[in-house]
DNA sequence: CTGTTAGCGCATTCAG
DNA sequence: CTGAATGCGCTAACAG
C-alpha cells in the first residue's frame, strides 16, 4: 500500500497537506488540493485506520461480548448492535464469551488492548464482580446489556421482565389454572431472575399458593434439567401450565412433554420468553414475551455514543418494554378438564 | 495506560527486555524476568495491540462481510467464523452489507484500512464483479462465503446446492407430484441459482415436462413475491407441491398459503432450504435442506487461517453436503387427491 | 544475556 | 496558505 508520504511526494506538497485534504481540517487550496486528490488516486492510497489511531488515539470501534450467540435474542442484538455501530461509522468487534467468566475477561481484554472506544458487555452467568470493578478503572465507555445489575456503575439497557411475567401468570391464573410449572434457568442470570421474581409475585397476585407451583431452576446445560421436566409433566398434583423463560428453556419443555406423549394446548399450557421466529406460522402457535432485542442492540449504541461523545451524567439504566403475543397455546384450556 | 517504558524504567531494564519477556521471544534471566512481570502487574500495564500491529504489520484480526445478518443461516455461519477465529487468537470485525453493494464495497474498504489480516465476505445480491477485481490488488487473503462462482480467483467455501435439491425433486416425482412451484428467490445471487438449476434438472430426471412447473424468481423484498405465490396456490393447473428456497422465501410461501385457506401437508406438499429451527416440534413439520452452517464458518476461518500462514497454493474450492430431514410436509401426500 | 535505536504511518504542533 | 518536525507505543535489528 501507498503512505501518505508517496502521495505527497507525487503531489508535490507536504506530508502535512495531503493529511490536512484528507480529514479536511484546514483550508487548502483548490488547485493544491486537486493535485493531492489526484495523487491519491493515481496511488490508489487508503488511510492507515491503525496509524491513525494511535496518532488520534481513537479507533472509531467499539466492542460486544455476548455469552450466547446461539441464542436468537442474543444473536438480534448483535444484529442491533451492529446496524446502529454502522450508522455512526464504528466497526464493531465481537467476541463471544459462551457463558464463561474466564473467556468473558479474556474478551475484554483483548477489547480493551485493541483500544475499542467503547465496550457493550452482557455478562454471562457466571460472571464475576471483579470484571465490573476492572473495568472502572478504564476509561473506555461501558455499556452493560440485557443483564444488568441494580447497582451498576455503567450504563445499561435491557428489557423489564417482572411485568410481563406478573401478566403472563395474572392470564393464566383467571383462565383457571391454579398449578404452573416455571421452567426458570440459570438462577445467577439476573434477567431470569427477574423474570422468576416477576413468577412469584404473580402467583401471590393472583391469589394462588407458592408452594403449590413448581419452580425448575437448573442451568440450560444441565441434564437434570430434561429430568426434572418430566417429572413435572407427570406430577401427581397435576399442574397445567408450563412458563419456560426462554428459547432454549421452551425447546427442552416442548420435546419432553412431546416425549411423555402429551400435547400442547390439550394438557398443558404453554408460554415462553423470546420465544420462537414464525410461530404463528405453526401448531401450535406459542402465547410469547417478546423482547425487542434489536432494539436493545440499538439502544446499547445510543448510550454508548453519548458517553463517546463526552457525557458524564449518572448511570443510566434503560429498560425496554416486552410485548406478549397471546396465542393457542394458551387459549384453549378447558376449566373443566 | 501504562506504556513500556514506564513497566521497563519500574523494573529497571530497556523496554526490549519488556518486549521479550511480553513475546518470549528471546531467553530472558528468570531474575529479571519476574522484576519485569512484578513491574507490569504494579503499573497494571496493557500492551497496545495498536502500536504493536502497526510495528509488526499484523493485526491478529480478521473481517467478516456478510449480506443479511438477520437470515438464520448466515448468523449461523457468523457464529462458526466467531468460534474458529476465537480458536486462533484472531479478533473478528463484523460488517453487514444489507445486500448493498455499495455498503459491501464501503464495509471491506473500512476493513482494509483496518489493515484485518484475512477477510471472509459473502458477497451481496448485485455485487459487482469490481469487488472481487479489487482485492486481488489487496496483499489481504481472502475468502468467498456461500456465494461462490466459478472462477473465484479466491479460496472458498458453501454447500452443494443442486444435489439435494435434485434429490428433493426426484422424491416429491416418485410420490407422485408432477406440478411443482419452485419459491427461488433473487436469481443474482449464486446459492439460489444453484438451487434453481438442481430443480430443472430434477425436474427432467424425473421425466417430468419443465413447461408445467412454475418457477417464481422475485427477490424477497419485492411485493409481487407475495402475489405470485398467491396466485400458484390457486393455480388452475392445480401444482401439488412448494419448494421454497430460503427461510424468508419458506415464509412468504406459507403466509400465503395459510391466508388462502390452504393447508399443508393437506392440500400441497411444502420442503425448504434452510428453514426453521426446532422445526420437529411444530406441526406441520417441514421437510428440509439443511447446510451446516456454523461448519461453512469454520471452514472459511480454516482457509483463510492457511493462506495467513502463507500457502500459495491455487483457489480452492469447498463445498460442505447439505442434509435432506424429510418430514411430514411431505410426508402425506395423496396421489388420488 | 541485555541495551540502544530506528522506524511502522499518521496527525499535529509550531514556524514561516 | 503550506512545510518541517515530533512522537503515539511498540518490535526487531544491531551492538555490546
Amino acid at each position: 500500500m501507498a503512505t501518505i508520504v508517496e502521495v505527497a511526494a507525487l503531489a508535490g506538497v507536504s506530508t502535512s497537506t495531503v493529511s490536512h485534504v484528507l480529514n479536511e481540517t484546514r483550508h487548502v487550496e483548490p488547485a493544491t488540493r486537486r493535485r493531492v486528490l489526484e495523487a491519491i488516486e493515481k496511488t490508489s492510497y487508503r488511510q492507515d485506520a491503525l496509524a491513525r489511531a494511535m496518532r488520534r488515539s481513537r479507533t472509531d470501534s467499539i466492542g460486544l461480548v455476548i455469552p450466547d450467540a446461539g441464542e436468537p435474542a442474543f444473536a438480534e442484538m448483535v444484529h442491533g448492535v451492529e446496524h446502529a455501530a454502522a450508522k455512526l461509522g464504528l466497526t464493531l468487534l465481537l467476541s463471544n464469551s459462551a457463558e464463561s467468566a474466564e473467556r468473558e475477561s479474556k474478551a475484554v481484554r483483548v477489547l480493551l488492548e485493541r483500544r475499542v472506544d467503547g465496550l457493550i458487555l452482557a455478562r454471562s452467568a457466571n460472571s464475576s464482580r471483579d470484571i465490573v470493578d476492572d473495568l472502572r478503572g478504564e476509561n473506555a465507555a461501558v455499556v452493560l446489556l440485557d443483564r444488568m445489575s441494580p447497582d451498576s456503575p455503567f450504563d445499561q439497557v435491557g428489557t423489564e421482565n417482572r411485568q410481563p411475567m406478573r401478566s403472563l401468570v395474572s392470564h393464566l391464573a383467571s383462565a383457571g389454572h391454579r398449578r404452573m410449572v416455571l421452567v426458570a434457568g440459570d438462577m445467577r442470570v439476573p434477567t431470569l431472575r427477574e423474570r422468576a421474581d416477576g413468577f412469584a409475585m404473580g402467583i401471590v397476585e393472583a391469589g394462588l399458593d407458592i408452594s403449590e407451583q413448581t419452580v425448575i431452576a437448573s442451568d440450560q446445560t444441565d441434564p437434570s434439567l430434561a429430568e426434572a421436566i418430566t417429572r413435572a409433566v407427570s406430577d401427581p398434583r397435576r399442574p397445567t401450565a408450563f412458563i419456560a423463560c426462554s428459547t432454549v428453556l421452551a425447546v427442552a419443555t416442548l420435546e419432553r412433554v412431546k416425549a411423555a406423549g402429551k400435547a400442547i394446548p390439550r394438557d398443558f399450557a404453554f408460554a415462553t420468553f423470546d420465544g420462537f421466529s414464525h410461530s404463528d406460522l405453526f401448531e401450535p402457535s406459542i402465547t410469547t414475551v417478546r423482547q425487542p432485542a434489536f432494539e436493545v442492540g440499538v439502544a446499547a449504541v445510543d448510550l454508548l455514543k453519548d458517553r463517546l461523545a463526552g457525557s458524564t451524567s449518572l448511570p443510566r439504566t434503560v429498560h425496554l418494554a416486552q410485548t406478549i403475543e397471546y396465542r393457542d397455546s394458551t387459549g384453549r384450556f378447558e376449566l373443566a378438564r
